[in-house]
DNA sequence: ATATGGCCCTGGTTGC
DNA sequence: TGCAACCAGGGCCATA
C-alpha cells in the first residue's frame, strides 16, 4: 500500500523521467469511481500541456503543468494498487489502466489500479498556489505543532497518525512501525500519551519515513516505482505483518490485532 | 466537532 | 487438485 516513501519514490521516478515533456494525446478508461473529474474534462484539459513537475503531497502525486496551463494540476491517488508508470508506447498497456498520458516522444505515463481504490482529479489553481492537502506533512511539521495535533483526542493513537486531516502520508505500515519504534501502544488515547512520548513519536516517525524513502519505499503486495522495481524498506520491517514473529528486542511474539478497523501489529511487551 | 463503522474492489491466500 | 470463501485497506460517507 503506497504510504508516504512509496509516493515520494514514484512522484520523483516519473519527474526526472517527463518534466518538460509534452502531452500529445490523453486516454482515459470508462471506470467512473477513478475519475473525480469526468474523463472528458480530464482529457481536454491535459491535451497539449507539458509536466512542469510531478511532486508529492501527502499520498498524492501532483502533477503540475507549465504555461498557459500552469492554473491547474493533476491529482494521483494511488489507493491500494495503483501504480504510475512510464513507458514506451509500443509496450502492451498493462490490464487495469485508467489512464495513459501519450508524450510527444512516444513515451507514455500510464496509471494502472486493479483494485481501484485510487483516484484522478484534475486540480484548478486558485488563491492557494497549488494543493496542499488537508494535514500536516510529517517530514516537515516541528516537534510542537506534532504534538499539538494530539491534545484532547480519545481516539486511539494508532488511528490518530491514519487520519490524514491531522498529518498527511501515514499509513498502516509507518503507523505500526513508527509506534513500535517509539514504544507506544496502538490503542492508548492519543491525548493520553505523554508529552516525552509524543516527542519520541515525532523523532521516530521522521525516521523510519526517511530511511523508507531511502530505500526506495516498503515493496508489499504489488507497489513498484516509476520503472516497475520494488524497494526493500520491507526488509526492516520490525513489526508490520511479522505477527508470530519474537520481537527484535525481547523475544515475545509479535501480535496482530486490529484498531480502527485496520491490522495492527505490536509487542505487548514493548509497548506500553 | 469528534469518533465509529460499513462500504468499495480484485488478486492472492487459505481451507475444505 | 480445484474451487470458493476470505482477507487486505485508504478514503468517503452515514450515523451517533
Amino acid at each position: 500500500m503506497p504510504e508516504l516513501p512509496e509516493v515520494e519514490t514514484v512522484a520523483n521516478g516519473v519527474h526526472v523521467r517527463v518534466a518538460g515533456e509534452r502531452i500529445r494525446a490523453v486516454w482515459c478508461s470508462g471506470m467512473p469511481q477513478t475519475f473525480k473529474t469526468p474523463p472528458g474534462e480530464l482529457q481536454a484539459g491535459l491535451t497539449g500541456c507539458t509536466i512542469d513537475r510531478v511532486r508529492r503531497v501527502g499520498k498524492h502525486v501532483v502533477v503540475s503543468l507549465r504555461a498557459e496551463a500552469a492554473d491547474r494540476e493533476l491529482l494521483v491517488h494511488l489507493g491500494m494498487t495503483g501504480r504510475l508508470l512510464v513507458s514506451h508506447a509500443d509496450v502492451p498497456m498493462p490490464l487495469h489502466t485508467h489512464l495513459r498520458l501519450c508524450l510527444e516522444d512516444g513515451r507514455e505515463v500510464r496509471f494502472v489500479d486493479a483494485r481501484r481504490f485510487g483516484r484522478l482529479e484534475l486540480r484548478r489553481i486558485g488563491e492557494d498556489g497549488g494543493f496542499a492537502g488537508p494535514g500536516l506533512e510529517p517530514l516537515t511539521v516541528p516537534p510542537e505543532g506534532f504534538v499539538a495535533l494530539f491534545h484532547g483526542r480519545t481516539l486511539p493513537i494508532k488511528a490518530a497518525l491514519l487520519n490524514q486531516s491531522l498529518l498527511q502520508g501515514v499509513g498502516n505500515i509507518y503507523a505500526d512501525e513508527s509506534l513500535y519504534r517509539a514504544g507506544i501502544r496502538p490503542t492508548l488515547a492519543a491525548g493520553k500519551v505523554s508529552r516525552a512520548r509524543l516527542l519520541r513519536l515525532h523523532a521516530e516517525l521522521q525516521a523510519v519515513l526517511l530511511r523508507a524513502i531511502d530505500l526506495g519505499g516498503s515493496s508489499v503486495s504489488d507497489y513498484v516505482d516509476a520503472d516497475g522495481v520494488r524497494g526493500f524498506f520491507q526488509l526492516e520491517h520490525q513489526v508490520y505483518r511479522r505477527q508470530g514473529l519474537p520481537c527484535g528486542t525481547c523475544g515475545t511474539l509479535i501480535r496482530r490485532t486490529v484498531v480502527g478497523g485496520r491490522s495492527t501489529h505490536s509487542c505487548a511487551r514493548c509497548q506500553k
